[in-house]
RNA sequence: GCGGGCGUCGCCAAGUGGUUAAGGCAGCGGCUUGUGGCGCCGCUAUUCGGGGGUUCGAAUCCCCUCGCUCGCCCCA
């Protein structure tokens, strides 16, 4: 054990955990590719103000979980807590707006100072998309589906998709207000937690986890009812489209973004195998946050999703580790270095080779060629030398047609042996 | 920021006041200079997260501290 370990919060990937990280984050790239969405990279490090204006300066997010200093050049600067303002910034800084429309995708690290716990770090992972320009329902549809159709890809089951509307502002601040008085006046009988969200985050209040509360709540006045005509018809139009796209939902009333720039679709994506931090992917419609950070009045929506939640669905039985066509076991002088000639050949026409430079007793070896998985072991001791071959010999019982199969190559024979080995 | 649980070898662990701190996995060496996935033998913690105290004596009791973990808040 050395002095150093990472800081709370923060945590490495190692190599068992990379093998999975990396076929998921392949499967998402070939679904963003399909949907025609283009990659967009941001630097880690912003403005601080870019957050405190764009995800709105009364959020937990930026009020107490921002990873905030001040550079050598006295700028207050900050770790992205999420990825949408910078996106929103970058777009602007550069004009793509007016180029048309535009179908982004990020990843990459987030920082929020919380408490860690199930499903919840310091530094965690998040692939996101962003719409631009685009205002009609079925781009909201469509964005869901993406979502929706990559984590179905993923054989994840016990998803729920759940979905909302927010309104337009006007309805949003029409609401807030009557929420506001209904719950002053029912101040006695909410619980400690809600009498303090009442002034901090009324909205949140509905989503509270106290029994009592819950239940005086159903005489409270609801979301929907504040909703002007044409708020109501969006969410109408956008429910016919998923219903056409046969994306299964759930209506729930209570659903509110905690950040400060949702309007109309708002959306989750939840697991009950998660543990308490149960959304998977969360995002909804943005339509003043582009013109809020300086640019043109743009409809927007997006959504993230949370890789370290969506690492913790994937099954544990899934196989996805990387395992080599080949492991080559060697020892003697001259054909350690034939070995390593022959490896170089094998790697050169596209299979992947593990080479054993230990010179240990072959027993060792051929232990590690069976945790390897290797599907074949190739032999190069002094025998094989002196004959000029390489022996082959399947490592797998799980082929019928190649179990216990032993055979040998002339050195020089190279297209047979990758022939052989590419044949499972 | 606030609660609960936990901290013994790289990993999983037994041990709850008494001479040398079980065991398993992994690692290394050997049986066998050459054939594994299921053999056998041996080696690997002066030390129990760290510090202080109680005691003739502590991994085991007390205090402080650090870390991990789960939950609240909030969010991906």
């Amino acid at each position: 054990m050395t002095d150093f370990r990472t800081l709370r919060g923060m945590a490495d990937l190692l190599p068992i955990h990379t093998d999975r990280w990396q076929f998921v984050e392949d499967l998402v790239r070939i679904h963003f590719k399909k949907a025609g969405l283009q990659e967009i990279r941001t630097p880690l490090i912003e403005a601080t103000e870019l957050f405190s204006r764009g995800i709105g300066e009364a959020t937990d997010v930026v009020s107490k979980e921002m990873y905030s200093f001040v550079d050598r050049g006295d700028r207050s600067c900050t770790l992205r807590p999420e990825g949408t303002a910078s996106v929103v910034r970058a777009v602007l800084q550069h004009g793509l707006l007016n180029q048309g429309p535009q179908r982004l995708w990020y990843g990459g690290p987030m920082f929020r100072y919380e408490r860690p716990q199930a499903g919840r770090q310091r530094q965690f992972h998040q692939i996101g998309v962003e719409f631009f320009g685009l205002s009609s329902v079925r781009s909201d549809a469509e964005l869901i589906s993406i979502a929706w159709d990559f984590l179905q890809d993923l054989g994840l089951s016990g998803l729920k998709l759940e979905l909302n509307s927010l309104g337009t502002f006007e309805d949003r601040k029409k609401y807030h207000s009557r929420i506001v008085s209904w719950l002053e006046d029912h101040y006695k009988m909410l619980d400690k937690d809600s009498q303090e969200r009442l002034y901090k985050n009324p909205l949140r209040v509905l989503d509270t986890k106290n029994p009592t509360t819950q239940k005086l709540l159903e005489e409270a006045p609801m979301l929907k009812e504040s909703l002007s005509m044409d708020s109501l018809q969006r969410f109408a139009d956008l429910q016919f489209a998923l219903k056409k796209l046969e994306i299964p939902f759930e209506i729930n009333n209570k659903l509110v973004r905690g950040l400060d720039y949702y309007c109309h679709t708002a959306f989750e994506i939840t697991s009950t195998n998660l543990g308490s931090q149960s959304t998977v992917c969360g995002g909804g419609r943005y339509d003043q946050l582009v013109e809020e950070l300086g640019g043109p009045g743009t409809p927007s929506i997006g959504w993230a999703i949370g890789m370290e939640r969506l690492m913790m669905l994937l099954d544990e039985n899934i196989d996805i580790q990387n395992v080599p066509n080949a492991y080559f076991v060697n020892r003697g002088e001259d054909a350690c270095i034939q070995a390593l000639v022959i490896a170089r050949k094998l790697r050169t026409l596209g299979l992947t080779v593990e080479l054993d430079n230990s010179q240990a007793a072959f027993q060792k070896q051929f232990k590690r060629a069976n945790r390897s998985k290797a599907k074949w072991v190739l032999i190069l001791g002094e025998n094989e030398i002196l004959k000029g071959e390489v022996l082959v010999k399947c490592l797998t019982s799980t082929n019928k047609q190649f179990e216990n199969l032993e055979t040998s190559f002339d050195i020089s024979d190279i297209d047979g042996l990758v022939k052989l080995l590419k044949s499972f």
